[in-house]
DNA sequence: TCGTCTTAAACTCGCGCACA
DNA sequence: TGTGCGCGAGTTTAAGACGA
């Protein structure tokens, strides 16, 4: 409520009789006018009806100011009014199942969907039902089934009648939004000190004549630009971002696609533990120690206990946004136009290829990944180490693409 | 009680549209 | 053409949960 012009003077108190005064004014004016009456007694009745009109217009809109006024009041601002929990799923016309809100938000599916299988959806979502439209290629329909494959998999067997129902489909967009939302803002701010702690950065060269001072003026902060932008895959000849000569990548931060060093480069792993595990995470993950905060995380809310392919995908491809000059996160990026969805699709193919073919790289991988991030849990959950009770998530995103 | 974390929701900004 | 409004997306902050 801001509308009140606060440079106008508050708003009489008084509370006239307005509809009754006004009424009686018009009706007597009207009853005035006769046939008899000439031109001139006319024109001047019509003034004085235009003139009540007129008054009672400004009355009406100097009581709305007053109403603002008192609104404003009425309200604190220096405390934010909260609404319940849930609001937007408040007044919906169809019922959220057998489950209060809170049930369903404590399931979260859109944040689990967003931390373990995909960034984005390609089947339909938010609108009416989460399903997989018709039409399209055969490349989109089978990401599509892909999808509702995984969704079902992280879903909770209690919520799974209902992946077809309106308030699930909002749930699980908001859900999904939201994580989007508090990662990108984690990455880029809260988490980004300890992310960053112990990466390589160029040393602003040094010039004849040049004093400290100068290692903090523009020139050199578009060198540090420039290493980055190639970090992430920039190259020059091409003038385009690469998707897989991607230094940050490669654990050996090579330029060159390397299946041997690809997805192991310690920010990956850093950016998952962060996500899973909260800011502090990132600082000891390389060490292969998994630091537990005391809160509950995201690990123990969805008992996260491997690493999965949508997981490696997606650290990817936050990796690559971290670096960019993009500001927002969405699935192309507003500065550099680099199209995440397709790069993140990319990727997660690529890993499921190399699962579903058994290819020596894509085992150990995994393997590395889950000695890193779940050393307690005795090795990967591809090689057969720790098995858990969260079923065969990963065996099932294998099969997809055999 | 305090620190750390997640999350709901207010806040802010930009954009498109309708209207005078 | 300017203005106001509504909407959506991203950012920020208050509230609550949890464990030592």
């Amino acid at each position: 409520m801001s509308q009140s012009n606060s440079s106008q003077s508050p708003s009489p108190r008084s509370t006239p009789d307005l509809d009754a005064d006004y009424g009686a004014q018009m009706k007597d004016l009207l009853l005035s006018i006769s046939p008899e009456m000439s031109v001139q007694q006319l024109g001047e009745t019509r003034q004085k009806i235009l003139a009540l009109v007129s008054d009672h217009d400004e009355t009406v809109t100097g009581l709305k100011r007053r109403l603002v006024d008192v609104e404003n009041e009425a309200n604190n601002p220096s405390k934010r009014t909260r609404r319940s929990r849930n609001h937007r799923t408040e007044g919906m016309e169809e019922p959220a199942g057998d489950f209060t809100p809170e049930e369903l938000e404590s399931a979260g599916p859109g944040r689990k969907m967003v931390i373990l299988c995909a960034l984005w959806l390609a089947v339909g979502e938010g609108g009416d039902t989460v399903s997989a439209p018709p039409g399209g290629s055969k490349d989109e329909n089978d990401e599509r089934q892909g999808q509702l494959r995984e969704l079902d998999n992280i879903m909770p067997v209690e919520l799974r009648p209902f992946m077809k129902r309106g308030w699930f489909a909002q749930a699980l967009a908001d859900g999904m939004k939201s994580q989007l939302a508090n990662t990108a803002y984690r990455l880029r701010k809260d988490g980004l000190a300890n992310l960053v702690d112990g990466l390589k950065v160029p040393k602003p060269a040094r010039r004849h004549n040049a004093s400290p001072r100068r290692c903090h003026q523009p020139g050199h902060i578009r060198t540090a630009l420039d290493y980055f932008k190639r970090r992430i895959g920039w190259i020059d000849d091409t003038g385009k971002y690469s998707f897989f000569n991607i230094p940050f990548l490669h654990a050996n931060e090579t330029s060159k696609l390397d299946y041997n060093q690809l997805f192991r480069h310690p920010l990956l792993l850093k950016i998952w533990s962060c996500i899973i595990r909260g800011i502090v995470a990132p600082t000891h993950v390389m060490k292969k120690k998994a630091v537990h905060p005391r809160a509950s995380t995201m690990q123990r809310i969805f008992n996260i206990q491997y690493t999965t392919p949508g997981a490696i995908a997606a650290s990817a491809v936050w990796v690559v946004w971290m670096f960019s000059a993009d500001e927002t996160f969405a699935d192309t990026g507003d500065v550099t136009d680099i199209n995440y969805y397709e790069r993140f699709n990319l990727y997660l193919e690529k890993i499921l290829e190399g699962l579903g073919h058994r290819q020596l790289w894509a085992w150990e991988l995994f393997q590395y990944w889950d000695e890193h991030l779940f050393p307690e849990l005795n090795g990967s959950h591809s090689g057969g180490g720790a098995v858990n009770r969260d079923d065969d998530q990963r065996e099932e995103l294998c099969r997809r693409r055999v």
